[in-house]
DNA sequence: CATGAATGAGCCTTCATTCAT
DNA sequence: TATGAATGAAGGCTCATTCAT
């Protein structure tokens, strides 16, 4: 009796979630236009007509995976900053923080689906609503740090701290980007951190 | 009599000056690989066949387009750094370069090309040498413009000049790269000028 | 009730075969090469990516066309010779064997089939894996047949029984070659006949 | 002044070799349906369109071809024969005139052309007159032996010499054939020798 | 005679999507 | 729900042949 509680909408998750996995797993080492529906519908061992069920085309699964899988991760960055000394300073703080955003990158987030990522965005195959919200997230929390050096008086830019943050946004895709091109030869995390200091320290002699 | 001169090698050329510009302008609204050499042709108003005696293959033609592109433009840096006043502080020199480069792809360049370039150079799908040697001169520009700086007494970095260029090559790209995702709405020369800027002064109040 | 069962897989079927059919009888009058799959498709009534549900490649269907046209025939060998008379002559035995082979290739495999399979495995075009099978058959066919030949005391050969097997072989596959070329002016059967009485006999005089 | 002379018919007929030699040349290690006259005209050096001056068209060229190559061989069988010791064995004779044909066929034609023309009076691909009339030579050279031997009365055969000279030219082809397809793992002239040497003595005992 | 640019039908193959069961 | 057979447009590319110069 259990068992066939389960068989209506349950089974039906399931058999969405295999699609979802196997995909997942394809895009893991292909990009998107080189994934099949036929190889999808293989590995997840479902007849071809059963994707169309859940999906309403290739594209609307990817526009979906692309979602789940960024919404995995974008929590981490508050609770790290919260995990931080409260006395720290500020501009210590940014680097941790920048160093936090390169773990998750090439650890939790992993090269293949950024560079995914931001190939998507780039040429808008697929709805990248999610990107922007990853971003958006990510924005907010400089932010938070900004403004927090600005308070305590430890920057001095001239310029507001929305747009220093959009700038330090910037800075951090530039060299993202910058590695999906090199990748395996360039340091996420090194230069991340070494440009924060740049940034940080200026380069006008005084 | 003059006309008929021009009729084997001069027509020729013209042959595939047309498929060229036919491409180029289908490339312009949209990714390589959604312009088939069908389309091309028919906008070109030559046969199928006649695509293949000028190009090997359809990678050739974007290679060749792409090499087109940029030999069009790397000459001009140079020169107008020697315009600039030879007394000129370096760090204004640093920011004129940048506006120039900038100018040079927002006009010359062109949304659609650098959006197309950051594209295949990311995925690879062609050849992207020339990109790559469009990088190698822009650094040698600026590790010319550094190591001014350095001579003059005017910068003040911890890393040697040949890093301190990558990361101002890394910058260019990053802002490009939002550019070409958030276009029209960013402004790059604006935002290579402030970024520039920001790295001068550094943010760290002293 | 009865149509309808039938619906699903045996249409498949029915649709592979259609495929089939109408390959064999498009290459009963074209060589491989000249027959494109758009061809066979239309004579089966099918569409183009239908052929390509069942088979990999042009090549694979040719491959599956051949083992099996050759499977249809490669056992009767054997139980022929079985329903000869158990004393009689090995050389007669010989004869008969031979005219079995030219009435099995004349009526059963066919002309057309034939001359594919001796082009195909001349030019290795396409796996010929189920011609050399067939030949290795034909080998072991005869060389039990020279084994008793020999046993008995029948022959006088200076070779081993299996050189003199492989030069039967080659003595049918000469013959069946020119059968192919100068079809239909040349009798399969009496030739096969008339050139193992020859090499029975010999021709020298004593 | 005589250089002059040269211009008109020589040089036409110069055209006409390079592009023959270039042809032949590119054949020897390809299927005629591999080689292209794009590749024909390029290793002549001379444009497309000429070649059409001098062929109607590639399957034209093809037959030409396979004439020029045959017409250069046919001569030696004769005069072989004729260098023989008068008081020589017929069936000496016989061994011998198999030895020269394998060895003009394996030194002098070679076994890329043989594999082709054997292929192609398969297929039909091309007019095969020429190989025609050199099995009919061949035809001529066998019938004149076995005539001697028949008058001397050295042979025992019980069919006419016509018809005994066609098994002969088959036995031959057969094992060519056989050749073509083993190539390089069999012998043609041990072949060639052997199978004579069994059709001479009969494998018969008494 | 010679050229070589131009042709265009033809080739094999892929793949997202539909629909009857 | 689930199936999977069927579709057919589209893709990149080849090549024998023609014809204006």
């Amino acid at each position: 009796m259990e068992k066939r509680k389960k068989s209506r909408k349950e089974k039906s998750i399931e058999t969405k979630n295999k699609i979802i996995m196997s995909a997942d797993e394809l895009f893991k080492n292909n990009r998107f236009e080189t994934v099949s529906v036929d190889s999808i519908v293989k590995k997840a061992g479902v007849a071809k007509g059963t994707f169309y069920i859940y999906f309403d085309s290739k594209d609307a699964l990817i526009a979906e995976l692309l979602v789940d899988n960024i919404k995995k991760i974008d929590i981490g960055y508050e609770s790290h900053l919260k995990s931080l000394p409260s006395d720290m300073d500020t501009l210590d703080m940014l680097i941790s923080l920048v160093e936090k955003i390169a773990d998750v990158i090439d650890n939790s987030i992993g090269y293949d689906l950024i560079k995914k990522m931001y190939h998507a965005h780039m040429t808008h195959t697929v709805k990248s609503d999610a990107i922007i919200d990853y971003n958006r997230d990510l924005y907010k929390i400089f932010k938070t740090v900004i403004d927090r050096g600005l308070d305590q008086g430890e920057f001095k830019i001239d310029m507001t701290s929305e747009e220093f943050s959009k700038h330090c946004i910037m800075i951090l895709r530039g060299i993202t980007y910058e590695w999906c091109v090199r990748y395996p030869n360039l340091d996420l995390k090194y230069n991340y951190v070494k440009h924060f200091q740049l940034l940080i320290e200026g380069i006008k002699k005084r």
